[in-house]
RNA sequence: GCGGGUGUGGUAUAACGGUCAUUACUCCAGUUUUCCAAACUGGCUACGGGAGUUCGACUCUCCCCACCCGCACCA
């Protein structure tokens, strides 16, 4: 048994119908992927118990869904507008490509402030060198931040960006809930969308794209014990890890030193996983501190206190901030579930899915599709299953062997099959994807064995 | 963005400057089949896109696009 690959997941995902290529057939267009009828069904499986573990199950959050147009005052604001900017330079030989603001600040250079054309002049200055000692030339800006205009004159409106994270819109909308629902404080904002971001280069499947998804709450805290809604939250992430069925000895945190954080974080720990292309981030935990509310209250003008029912002093909160990419999660799940076993001398592909993430419950089929009276009680049993799990498929390709095996790739948990006993005593037989195993089971009790 | 590699049906592949582009699996229709990709018959589907060279290009050249590996980036 080999390792398995990236590709040997986008393979099973192309050919059953989780993930597409966006734009394929105009040659495709980098960092897009289309969700397939079974790949949308397994990510809104995952959304959905994301929002029930964190939102509904709980009586301290709140959901919403803000728009991914928000003013560009939003995005200047949060420091997205300079920060979300790198200035890249160019070695004149090598062709490689480097940070300006590290090497300046390498050679000792306090660039606060400066913009493009002072960090070049200030390179020259000091005669510094590309790393690899040549001359370095092709100053520019990569800002992460998608452009696109208000108004339908071309040439003409006002700029506005697509939201490079859906935390700015949670931030914006503190006020609002505050001001409908009045809950105690700690309390959360929660929510699940779209965001975009310029990446240079888009890699490894689903891994690093442009258009992504996010699933996010802010927490909103009084930060003389932030420490311990930090490791609340924490230890909520490893349970939600566990609940996607990702084995625990494939999950690392990583604590990210100072210099690596992000400007407004006091701590941030990284969750990364074993990928089959690597142990890399799949979501993040930061403490960012009051930063953003008092952001918003300078840039805006509106108050962000937070007044406490008891009466004692008003405060700004501070933010925990579990951050959860689902293209990303969607993809760890698959590389987990993603298993080679052999089942009568036979090697079989199968996802090893939990019961509440996989696409299809259930496959229903009849024993031999060319007996009418087999066929007609499958029916029967198909369409009731149907109404009451939704995700039901029915199966009649080929002969038995070969369905089992089709909904083993796509991990249906169960394949139940109508045989000549069912006509008899209105038994069915259940096999087992994990195990292979059949059980035989009263149709009358099928729904609560599923 | 830089460097290297790759691009042939849904997937995995073969070949060739010159008839209708090979094979397997998948998929579809049918025969058959009393539980793990059986067999038989038939069928759909491909040279990533665009220019150029040539009598003729999937094959050679250039440009573009996408994917993979390395670097860089990753608020």
């Amino acid at each position: 048994m080999s390792e398995i690959t990236l590709e040997d997941i986008a393979s099973l995902a192309k050919r059953r119908g989780f993930i597409y290529q966006g734009s394929e057939i105009y040659g495709g267009l980098a960092g897009t992927w289309d969700y397939g009828p079974l790949g949308v069904a397994l990510k809104r499986n995952i959304t959905n118990a994301w929002w029930k573990f964190f939102v509904e199950s709980r009586d301290d959050m709140y959901g919403i869904d803000s728009a991914i147009l928000m003013s560009p005052k939003v995005w200047e604001a949060s420091g997205h507008v300079a920060g979300f900017t790198d200035p890249l330079i160019e070695d004149v030989k090598t062709k490689k490509r480097f940070r300006l603001d590290h090497l300046l600040e390498d050679a000792g250079v306090d660039i606060k402030g400066m913009n493009l054309e002072q960090m070049v002049a200030s390179l020259k200055e000091k005669g510094i060198k590309s790393p690899d000692g040549n001359d370095l030339a092709n100053p520019a800006n990569f800002n992460l931040l998608f452009e696109t205009a208000i108004g339908s004159v071309e040439g003409g409106g006002s700029k506005v960006y697509l939201r490079g994270e859906t935390a700015q819109g949670m931030f914006v909308n503190f006020k609002n809930i505050v001001d409908s629902f009045y809950p105690d404080i700690p309390f959360g904002v929660a929510q699940i969308g779209k965001a975009f971001r310029n990446e240079i280069s888009p890699r490894d499947f689903v891994f690093r794209v442009r258009e992504f998804e996010i699933a996010e709450f802010e927490y909103f805290i009084n930060p003389t014990h932030w420490e311990a809604e930090f490791e609340k939250w924490r230890v909520a992430m490893h349970d939600w890890c566990e609940l996607l069925g990702l084995p625990a000895d494939k999950i690392h945190e990583l604590e990210v030193p100072a210099e690596d954080r992000a400007h407004y974080s006091k701590r941030t720990i990284d969750f990364e996983f074993d990928f089959p292309h690597g142990k890399k981030e799949l979501y993040g935990l930061a403490y960012r501190t009051d930063f953003d509310l008092i952001n918003h209250q300078t840039a805006s003008g509106k108050s962000m206190e937070y007044r406490p029912k008891d009466g004692s002093t008003p405060f700004i909160p501070h933010v925990i901030e579990p951050t959860f990419g689902v293209d990303r999660t969607l993809l760890a799940v698959l590389a987990a579930a993603y298993t080679e076993d052999e089942v009568g001398g036979e090697k079989r592909t199968y996802l090893k899915l939990p019961k509440d993430l996989a696409p299809v419950k259930a496959a229903v089929s009849p024993l031999l599709k060319n007996k009418p009276e087999l066929v007609s009680k499958a029916r029967e049993v198909y369409d009731t299953l149907k109404k009451e799990l939704g995700a039901v498929m029915w199966d009649d390709n080929g002969n038995i062997g070969k369905r089992y095996r089709r909904q083993d790739e796509i991990g249906t948990p169960a394949c139940i099959t109508i045989d000549f006993q069912t006509l008899e005593d209105n038994t069915v037989t259940v096999r087992n994807r994990d195990t292979a195993e059949q059980t035989r089971v009263a149709i009358d009790s099928l729904l609560h064995n599923l």
